[in-house]
RNA sequence: GCCGGGAUAGCUCAGAGGUAGAGCAGCUCACUCGUAAUGAGCAGGUCAAGAGUUCGACUCUCUUUCCCGGCUCCA
């Protein structure tokens, strides 16, 4: 009796129940040793795993997300058996991998501090080098809550005590290595000496099962690399981040703050930011003008009645702040516009022939966050969404979700978001509306994301209770994922008041309504881009373009000229008038992050040019005036 | 909201049960200077706020506010 194994095209006869391993190692050595994990029919399994029949072997190596995913993993388990070395009394609960690393959460009493954190690498380092094999054992329900029970680890008990209520398991499996056990789906990596580059980062409380209501577990939260490049490149990456943190930037840039005074949450624009602001409110509105829509303008603040019918008091209350009194009469703070928009519709009767209507608002709204979720401008409790509602007819829907999504993408590549995911959310599990008129929608948002032949995803059950949506997430220049454009359909509101028109047949028809933010909300999107250009805006957004440097007093009047001539040009150019070296001033203006610097000086008056600095450039050498508002002008215009 | 860590000059940060320190920024003066920091001098603080312990608190304790890392939630 032999097994047939076959591995890239090669096929051999082996003994049944050899290891995966030792059966790669008859065809690839050095592979046999990088191997994370193999996959046979689609399924990822251990490298210990015996093969009894005739297989086909895919050996995955921890270059690839699979492999990298298990050996973080792995390393997960590694860290827990290294935390209950060091600190016995824990109970371990779970630990799976996230993207670019891992947590482990434990119920302590004492929380980790991050000094112990090099000493639980220092155990992890033993552990590696004792060179423990992961063994995977099968036991019964039973048995494995008595092992556990007697561990002590009740959080285990609990987990397996789920699976059979859940998904009425029979058996369950548990990994062992060295000393410690912990119940796991597995698959792991074949021994611990498979870890290479690992690093503990965080530590933080978390609660068991993610709910409040639960108690507070210590979570670690550290990351694996297949080799110690790739780990170094991350923790650089890690820091370059914290370098472009838009709160820092934002200190520095003199973009914006928050006041202790004025509470949290609530953004103050400096000049800076809010010329940064203005002109991406003037191209918002100058685009949306040339796309046919309305721009309309609404109060902050409505009677609480319209809030009862839109709805909002009884699933959006606790993200309301209460009632103003106002002669008698309760009025409550927006925390969205779409009511407001619905309001101004229904002044009028409208006709088919007048839809769709797509009205437009830079809408500040308020809503109340926990404290602790606030987080710089990209978690405010005043902001403004770039805020559009579209009324109508069944039939233009699949258009009007076209259109949207185009310009969703123009927006947001005129930002240098070169790169998205495109995402269409369907019906949750508490829904607004029949499952037939979630269907239809569904459908139609699909087919208009097909006929531009944009590659999307299901997000299954990922919509809002009230209509289907497709959310678009931006990959910045770091390639962290950031929430962009949102199209939004609404089954909901469009009932509640009652938005109609008068359909070809004299009859009256429910309106369909899309709600759509491209920025999501200024305050947001402005933190976003500040992470995403490192605080070194394009020209088109910098707050100062050029800074005319004159190098002394004799040079001023010159210098002033330059400055003049460029801002009948139209561009946004200063002068450094102080009696600073030279040196001096670019650096100011080097850490500002201005595009341009022109150096003036006396062969600069003597040829009447201009030495031009670009901030990553360099100096560009003497050059016209005329040649630097030439590329000026170009930069402006293709916005880079 | 919860767990943990913080708050010292405009900024970045050091310090410590006996009354506060640096660098940068600011102001003044000198230097008129060529691609990332000229030098000197001056000024700058209710050590987040309130209460308590103490002969004495910026330091220890408690409360509050705000910030940071997470959890949960989200534009």
């Amino acid at each position: 009796m032999s097994v047939r194994v076959l591995y890239r095209e090669k096929e051999r006869e082996m003994e049944p129940g050899i290891s995966m391993t030792d059966a790669v190692k008859a065809f690839d050595k050095k592979l046999a040793r990088k191997a994370i994990v193999a996959r046979i029919d689609g399924k990822l399994v251990d490298m210990n795993t015996p093969i009894t029949q005739d297989v086909d072997i895919e050996i995955l190596t921890a270059d690839t997300p699979e492999g990298l995913e298990i050996l973080r993993h792995s390393t997960s388990h590694i860290m827990a058996a290294a935390v209950k070395r060091l600190f016995p009394d824990v109970q371990v609960t779970i630990g799976p991998s996230i993207e670019n690393g891992f947590y482990y959460d434990f119920d302590r009493d004492e929380p980790f501090t991050p000094e112990d954190l090099p000493k639980i690498e220092k155990e992890i380092k033993k552990i590696i080098k004792e060179n423990h094999s992961f063994e995977k054992q099968i036991l019964t329900v039973d048995d494995a809550i008595k092992m556990f029970r007697d561990m002590g680890e009740t959080y285990k008990v609990e987990l397996i005590e789920d699976l059979v209520k859940n998904e009425k398991v029979e058996t369950v499996s548990v990994y062992k290595s060295g000393d410690f056990v912990d119940l796991c789906r597995g698959p792991h990596i074949p021994s611990t000496s498979k870890i290479k580059s690992y690093k503990l980062l965080d530590v933080a409380g978390a609660y068991w099962r993610g709910d409040e209501k639960n108690k507070m577990l210590q979570r670690i939260y550290g990351t694996a690399f297949n080799n110690k490049e790739e780990l170094d490149q991350h923790l650089k990456n890690l820091a370059e981040a914290k370098r472009r943190d838009h709160r820092k930037l934002g200190k520095e840039l003199d973009l914006f703050s928050f006041q202790d005074d004025g509470g949290p949450g609530l953004a103050y624009w400096h000049p800076n930011g809010g010329l940064i602001r203005h002109i991406i409110e003037t191209f918002w509105k100058e685009e949306h003008l040339k796309r046919e829509y309305d721009l309309v303008y609404t109060p902050h603040i409505a009677r609480a009645h319209l809030w009862e019918t839109s709805g909002h008091l009884d699933f959006y209350r606790e993200n309301m702040y209460s009632p103003l009194e106002i002669d008698g009469q309760e009025y409550i703070l927006k925390p969205m516009n779409c009511p407001f928009h619905i309001l101004i519709y229904k002044t009028k009767i409208h006709s088919y022939r007048d839809l769709p209507l797509r009205w437009a608002e830079l809408g500040t709204v308020y809503r109340y966050e926990r404290s602790g979720v606030l987080h710089g401008l990209l978690r405010v409790r005043g902001f403004t969404q770039d805020d559009a509602h579209i009324f109508c007819t069944p039939d233009q829907l699949k258009e009007e979700m076209i259109n949207c999504v185009k310009f969703a993408i123009f927006i947001i590549e005129s930002f240098g978001f070169s790169e998205y995911d495109i995402f269409l959310a369907t019906r949750p599990v508490k829904f607004a509306g029949t499952s037939q008129e979630w269907d239809t929608a569904e459908d139609t948002l699909r087919k208009a994301l097909n006929e531009q032949e944009l590659p999307f995803t299901i997000d299954e059950g990922g919509a809002v209770f009230y209509g289907p949506k497709i959310d678009i997430k931006l990959k910045d220049a770091l390639g962290r994922h950031w929430q962009g454009p949102t199209i939004q359909f609404d089954f909901n509101l469009s009932k509640k008041f009652d938005v109609n028109y008068i359909g070809a047949d004299g009859q009256e028809h429910r309106c369909f309504m899309v709600h759509r933010a491209l920025m999501g909300s200024l305050e947001r999107f402005f933190g976003c881009l500040v992470e995403h250009y490192g605080g070194a805006f394009p020209a088109w957004l910098s707050p100062v373009q050029v800074m005319v440097l004159p190098i002394a007093d004799r040079h001023i009047e010159y210098a002033d000229q330059v400055a003049k001539q460029l801002k009948n040009e139209n561009f946004r150019a200063k002068v450094d008038k102080r009696r600073e070296k030279t040196g001096f001033k670019i650096r100011e203006a080097q850490i500002q992050k201005v595009p341009y610097m022109l150096i003036i000086g006396d062969n600069e008056i003597e040829e009447q040019k201009i030495a031009v600095r670009e901030r990553k450039q360099g100096d560009l050498g003497a050059m016209d005036i005329h040649r630097l508002i030439d590329i000026l002008r170009e930069r402006v215009e293709k916005k880079n």
